[in-house]
RNA sequence: CGGGGCGUAGCGCAGCCUGGUAGCGCACCUGGUUCGGGACCAGGGGGUCGGAGGUUCAAAUCCUCUCGCCCCGACCA
């Protein structure tokens, strides 16, 4: 197996490949388009769920299962979402042997099957708000794939709320947009801006969509989540009606919002650097490796063993730290070396190298992943110490990723200079825009660039649309994205 | 769907032009020596060359068809 990574300067998207499939984050399965998660990104999704799930929890929303097939009839009933989603459903036409008298679609999405249940379920304002989420694979047949940014099939979380007032479906909006933000920012470590997307970019059925948007490496956009008000589209195509407190049928209000495996793309694509991963603390699978340099009957091995025993029984400075992700690297036959790279590879914020040198002098050496740095450190003590490396690490990657994003987001007044600039040096290009659908079209067209959102914190400033010149009343950021 | 590339050992590739029955590196197995940034020596296992048909005494190699995958574009989380 070849240990090389294409570096990031010789080909981004090849570096990303190799990184995917050397870290052993996935591999292609035999089905095109779709991949096997393997357990070191399944770790990393488990982890991400884990957060997240309680988030959702605790702002009152509840777990459930829809099916996975849903009857194309259902899927008919929205006018726009059919538009939108109908040319990459799977179709499922045979079962049991049989033609079936209805086709199956394999979800896209869940919104047409889990409406056709609330309509069962809602009846009064008193089964409102309902709050629910799942945790699914869904199936868009793709043209071009990309291993975790864009599978055939995928994993994600939909949540489904029903609401019975137009305010409260948008409060809870911008209430999940506001938790993928704030997800975003303090476990991936990767600074986001939160928008409303255009109505070109707009969910197939949303009234508003809001979404996050960041910024990777080489300064093209990821949308990395998003919010949707739904508004009553789905109530009306679906009969979702309750009775208010003044006994009259109305429909509800109701929001989706959704986040998926492209989430790790979008971790590694945000952090990894040409040795390999580099994975925030918190999220990480392994947050501390020991690698004993050892000889056997040197002691070392012993010692190591007693710092993995002190560090998994030391009381965790802060959240961050968890005692199961700390590993003992006691594989024999391998050199420290190449241990270093391996573990490097694979992301593991912080190693602790220990060897006979460091046993006479009362020290180890700790090396940071984000950082590369190594540094000697008395052993006395160093358990106490690692959560706060460990958070220390977390900071600055955010920092880091903060500081990339804000220097590669520009202001730019022409379009000559929009067209020069957006390729090289690239990144988020804020724009005056006039908000017509024509110019959007038109620039994406020439530029293959798409206004990434319309940012909720964009101060009013006058302006003139960059494509036509009309009058505008703040900036846009304009990016390729992937 | 358009453009490009590739299918030979688990992975990466050579061999193909000029047909003669398959090779290299890594990985793997065994034993030994090593071990502070991808160790070394010795021995060993593993492939009917993507598939089908054809030409030929003989096909990985030549011809025809076919299937699949990757990359770049249009579609998208």
């Amino acid at each position: 197996m070849s240990k090389v990574i294409t570096p990031r300067a010789k080909d981004y998207s090849r570096w990303y490949t190799d990184l995917v499939i050397q870290a052993q984050l996935a591999d292609y399965a035999p089905v095109k388009g779709c991949m096997v998660i393997r357990p070191h990104g399944y770790a990393l999704w488990e982890n991400i769920q884990r957060t997240l799930d309680a988030m959702f929890k605790e702002t009152g929303h509840e777990n459930a299962y829809f099916p996975l097939f849903i009857p194309e009839s259902l899927l008919q009933k929205e006018a726009a979402h059919v538009k939108g989603f109908a040319p990459e459903c799977a179709v499922v036409t045979r079962g049991g042997g049989k033609e079936l008298e209805e086709p199956l679609i394999i979800r896209p999405t869940s919104e047409t099957i889990i409406y056709s249940m609330y309509s069962k379920w809602i009846r009064s304002w008193r089964d409102l708000p309902m709050l629910l989420n799942q945790w699914v694979n869904v199936v868009r047949w793709e043209m071009r794939t990309r291993l975790f940014l864009r599978t055939t099939e995928f994993l994600w979380q939909e949540g489904h709320t029903a609401h019975a007032t137009e305010a409260e479906a948008e409060e809870e909006t911008r209430r999940m947009l506001e938790i993928y933000a704030t997800f975003a920012e303090d476990h991936m470590a990767m600074p986001v801006l939160r928008g409303m997307k255009t109505e070109a970019e707009r969910f197939a059925g949303a009234v508003r969509t809001y979404s996050i948007e960041a910024m990777m490496q080489d300064g093209k956009g990821l949308q990395a989540g998003t919010s949707h008000n739904l508004g009553q589209n789905f109530a009306r195509a679906f009969d979702v009606k309750f009775q208010n407190k003044n006994s009259q049928l109305e429909y509800v209000w109701s929001t989706s919002w959704g986040v998926s495996t492209r989430l790790i793309g979008a971790l590694i694509m945000q952090h990894s650097d040409d040795q390999g991963l580099v994975l925030p603390p918190r999220l990480a699978p392994i947050q501390i490796v020991v690698v004993p340099i050892f000889k056997s009957g040197d002691g070392v091995l012993e010692a190591a063993a007693d710092l993995v025993k002190e560090i998994r029984t030391s009381t965790p400075g802060n959240g961050s730290f968890e005692r199961s992700r700390v590993r003992l690297d006691d594989r024999e036959g391998l050199s420290p070396g190449f241990k270093f790279n391996e573990w490097e590879l694979r992301g593991v914020p912080i190693r602790i190298e220990i060897g006979p040198r460091d046993l006479k002098a009362g020290q180890v050496v700790v090396a940071t992943r984000h950082d590369r740095q190594k540094q000697t450190v008395p052993r006395a003590g160093l358990a106490e110490r690692l959560p706060s490396l460990l958070e220390e690490a977390q900071k600055s990657m955010l920092e880091r990723a903060r500081t990339h994003m804000a220097s590669r987001s520009t202001p730019v007044d022409s379009y000559e200079d929009f067209k020069k600039q957006i390729d090289a040096p690239g990144g988020f290009l804020y724009c005056h825009w006039c908000g017509s659908g024509e110019c959007e079209a038109s620039v994406k067209t020439e530029t293959k660039a798409t206004i990434r959102c319309i940012p909720l914190d964009a101060p009013e400033e006058k302006g003139s649309c960059i494509r036509c010149g009309s009058a505008s009343d703040r900036r846009v950021p304009f990016a390729k994205a992937y």
